[in-house]
DNA sequence: TCATTCACTGACCAAATGGTAGAGAACGGT
DNA sequence: ACCGTTCTCTACCATTTGGTCAGTGAATGA
């Protein structure tokens, strides 16, 4: 049923507990626990529980990167790019809910893991910027400050994921129907900032 | 210089480092050391940790219910009482974003005390979504889904608080230059989502 | 003046934490 | 049959964690 090797399934299960309960919350024999074997084989396959950290979060870098690009060779310029790539991420964002949690886990003021995903972001980032800036130069969006376009849309997407308490307490069901809702009114939001 | 009881600082040192680090990562030990106390008297003052964490979340919960009624009660009808609360929630997250890191750390999903914010926080949530409501009906504003349209300012602002890493990743400086920009920016996508 | 309450502390403690050392098992190559 | 490698385990360990207990000294009130 299994076919993951067992490095594999640590890596997984560390991102689901560290992206869900958080870093501190996780400990290594929960972890083990959790996979049916023993802490020293996780401490075998991860000299350390921060060295387990920097590869959960170099793999959901590579998760995220990979995620992206598929939806930009897919879309073409303009507006197209833009809404493929939202829902893309809104996809990702439904299915492992868990990364999106990782990202905000890791992005805590003061963490030094945060550098090391901003360092793997950093192409990705530049390529968005890069897009936006070349849309609105040709005419086809219209000025706006990319940076700040580019974190609301981080913004609510990351609250999308990891905010369902809340969203809860709003009288909103974490459901697909609500998802589409709000990736509606993201999309609209982008619009009107870009387009219209 | 500190004329504030032990037990005050205590609140508001825990609320920090809650807020910021995480509850977690924040021990007793530690708290007491920043304060010059020792842990004893913590626990002489609130006989557990997750009491402490109680108590801060209704600090807190008390806090953001004042600042929003203050903002609510200087405010007129209409557009100007977006604007004004908008505005006031602004200015919180500035000078103590660590109100709105608790807020996402509590907010954890399956965090036993997301049901204590959730219980203060429900007579603002509705007399928000009345208040939205009411402008649609009178036709003051169009309509639209009065949750998702709070959801969405709360997690801009909310982002705007806690999400420092990434915002220095996307090149923005956390300026009040910014902030201002950031202000603007959900200012814009309530007036269009509501107004025009 | 004496008893009581309040705020705080030092000395402990059991449990959990991340981590080390070393002993097998499983395995393919020779 | 033997060896080296890879992987997982049992047995420990030092430290840190939240928390208990028994105080101490200073106010406070009768």
């Amino acid at each position: 049923m299994n076919d993951l090797s067992t490095k594999e399934r640590v890596l997984l299960a560390a991102t689901a507990s560290f992206g869900t309960n958080g870093y501190d919350a996780t400990s290594l024999d929960a972890l083990a626990r959790d996979l049916g074997i023993r802490k020293q084989t996780i401490l075998y396959h991860f000299p350390s529980k921060e060295v387990l950290l920097a590869a959960v979060v170099d793999q959901a870098g590579q998760d995220f990167r990979t995620t992206i690009e598929d939806a930009l060779v897919d879309a073409g310029p303009g507006w197209d790019g833009v809404e493929a790539l939202v829902r893309r991420m809104f996809r990702l964002a439904l299915a492992r809910p868990e990364l999106l949690g990782l990202l905000r886990e890791v992005s805590r003021p003061g963490s030094s893991t945060a550098h090391r995903l901003t360092t793997q972001m950093e192409p990705l980032i530049a390529r968005g910027r890069l897009f936006l800036k070349r849309e609105m130069r040709a005419g086809r969006f219209q000025q706006a400050d990319a940076n700040i376009v580019m974190l609301s849309a981080y913004s609510t997407i990351v609250g999308v994921a990891t905010e369902v308490e809340v969203s809860r307490a709003l009288g909103i069901e974490p459901t697909l129907r609500s998802m589409v809702h709000r990736r509606q009114e993201l999309l609209r939001f982008l619009h009107s900032a870009l387009v219209a």
